[in-house]
Formats: structure tokens, C-alpha cells, sequence
DNA sequence: CCTACCGATCGGTAGG
DNA sequence: CCTACCGATCGGTAGG
């Protein structure tokens, strides 16, 4: 039974770092058995089929991401303090899953319909709770900018590079990265 | 003649959204000649085969961004109004090219070695000549940041995305984004 | 630009 | 977890 579970999420695991590197539609399932180390057809005692791999990343993730902005809704501080706990939370959940990261946020499309409306209905959560922070912000005085949904997305996407980059044995500990790029969202290039 | 190239350039057009919205590797030949209209063989009477479309694609902005890059480095000006130049040349590459510029920066992994290695090469001379930029601005006094690598690639980032919401029709010109972010990226968040 | 194909490979199932 | 398959679809070619 333990032995069943560990090797779903051995084949889970592998899946994930195939998907990163050739794209979900190019892994074939004899791809991920070949990597994994048993026949294709042996992948169907584990797993219900290939969509079922992509959906169980994918969600794993979001929810990552969800638990964090829970978590942050319970406290109340001052917007600037408040995005930075954010930007900590976001990095340190890619930072622990670099090659779930990359397949959460490239090949969520290839869902179906069902899971793939689910799963962009989690992002544009996520998005909002973002946003919230940063109008909150502009309300206390503290942030200006023109248009919230640029800042959000500008502020996201470099927050979700970060996966393209990290190098976990690299001399940046996650929290050093988190306050590298709190710093340089908050106050920009250009020196006071 | 004409018509031969014309008809060429429409297919590459098609295809070109196509490995937008479904990604090149779950695109196939039949889904593009359906879309362009014709049968699946007849494709190969315009084109070599289906990685010379994505190679075709990736290089041309390739060389757009490289071209950017040139014009820039003609010039000689503080840094900050030189990335603010850099900045606004880069979001028109990609406001004029939004469909183009996705395939860019996700489907070129799929290219096969030998222009893989050449796009590469591509990718990390515009990617230096950002930091160069931004470096100077250092020895100008003018910026600070603590890593100049994750300072271009937050920066990067941001640009890139721009693909993913910009809206040609809607209220932002791509002046407007690029000043928008210029301004975010080299003030920050924060109010001063 | 089409019809008629090709060999290879795909995701997945049956039955043990 | 394997052998033996299935029908469907893939990129691409021959020949007109």
C-alpha cells in the first residue's frame, strides 16, 4: 500500500521534470515509463491517464499558492510590509518547486475545459488578492502607480521567472531572493 | 510569384497563432492547413516542414529585438534614459507582435540543436546588453541594485509578459505601457 | 494544390 | 507490472 502511494508520487515526480523539460503535449507516456523505468502500459496501475499528471501538478501548486494567501489574509499590516510577506511566501513556493513552477505556469493550458476553468478561476483569485494589497497601499499613501493591473502583472511575472533562473545550489538562499526583488519592486533601479 | 510568397507569408501568419493557443508541439499540420484552408500535404508545397515555421517565427523577432539593439548602441546618453530607449523599444517589438512573441519566448525550445544553439546565443547577447546598461547606470551613480543578473531578468520579466495582457484595441497605447513600466521598474512601488 | 499513401508513434485497454 | 495489442493520428512523400 505505502509502495503503491511512493511510486505514484515517484512517477509524479518524474512526470513533472519531463513536462518542464520537453512540454507536456511532447512527453509521451513511453517517455515518462522509459525515465521511470517500467513498461507504458505498467504507468495505468498508478496513474488514471496523462491529463491526470498534468492536473495533479498543476493543482498542487495553486493550492501552494492559495494556503499562502490564506494564510496572509489573517494578518493586518501596513500595505508596504504586507506585499513584501507576499513576495516572501511567492518566492518560497517557487523556490521549493522549480520544475512544478515551470509546468504550473506553462502548460496549465493544456488542460480540458472543466479542471482548466477551475484552475483559472484560482489564478484570478490569487491575482485579485494581489491587487487588494497594492490598492490598499495606494490608499495608505504609500505605493503610486497608474494602473493596479500593470503593477500586478509586471510585479507576478517577475516573481514567476524566478523558476528560470534559481539555482537552489547557487550562493541566493530563497529569503535572499525574496528580499532582492521586495527591493527592487518596491523601490526600483534608480538610487535615492 | 507573388502569390507564392504571399500565400506563404499567410501560413506563417496562421501558424503563428496557432503555436500561440495551442502550443507548437500539440499543433499539427492538418490543424494548420484546416485553418489555412487547404489539404495537410499541400502545406509542404510553401514550406520545408513544420520546424521551419517556428524556426522562421523565433528568428524573426529575434532579429527584431537584435535590430532594437543595434540602433540603441549607436547612441551615446545617461543610462537611465537609455534603458528608459531600450524599454520602449523593447514593448514595441513585442505591442506589434503579440501572437510572435509568445511563440518567442516558449516554443523555441523546440527547435532542433543547431538553431537551438543559435537562439540561444541571440537570446544571451540582447540579455548582456541589457546588463551592460544597467551597469553603467551603476558607475553613473544612478542605480543600485545588488545582482545585476536577477535586476535584467525581473526587468526582462516584466516586459515579456506584456504578451499575455496587452490588448491592442483596448485604452493603452504601447507609449503608454512602455512608460508605465519604465516608470515602474526604475521607481518602484513605493512613493517617494 | 490534391489524392493516396507511408512508417512511426500516440494514449490507452485487455488480460493476465 | 508485463505482453500484446487497438484505433487514431502524427509528419511527411510520391506522383500528378
Amino acid at each position: 500500500m505505502s509502495e503503491v502511494v511512493s511510486r505514484k508520487v515517484q512517477i509524479e515526480g518524474i512526470a513533472t521534470e519531463l513536462f518542464r523539460k520537453k512540454g507536456y503535449a511532447a512527453t509521451s507516456m513511453r517517455d515518462l515509463a522509459q525515465a521511470v523505468g517500467m513498461e507504458a502500459a505498467s504507468i495505468y496501475s498508478h496513474i488514471k491517464n496523462k491529463e491526470a499528471l498534468l492536473s495533479s501538478i498543476c493543482f498542487r501548486l495553486a493550492d501552494a499558492f492559495m494556503d499562502a494567501k490564506k494564510e496572509m489574509e489573517l494578518q493586518t499590516m501596513p500595505a508596504p510590509l504586507l506585499l513584501q510577506k507576499a513576495i516572501e511566501a511567492h518566492v518560497r513556493v517557487i523556490t521549493n518547486n522549480l520544475d512544478a513552477s515551470a509546468v504550473f505556469l506553462h502548460e496549465w493550458r493544456h488542460l480540458s475545459p472543466e479542471p482548466l476553468a477551475e484552475f483559472i478561476a484560482l489564478r484570478k483569485a490569487y491575482e485579485n488578492y494581489l491587487i487588494r494589497i497594492i490598492q490598499q497601499g495606494k490608499e495608505e499613501g504609500k505605493f503610486q502607480f497608474e494602473d493596479e493591473k500593470i503593477a500586478v502583472l509586471s510585479l507576478l511575472s517577475g516573481l514567476n521567472w524566478i523558476y528560470d533562473w534559481y539555482k537552489p545550489e547557487g550562493k541566493l538562499s530563497p529569503e535572499q531572493v525574496a528580499q532582492n526583488l521586495s527591493n527592487l519592486l518596491l523601490n526600483g533601479l534608480t538610487k535615492k
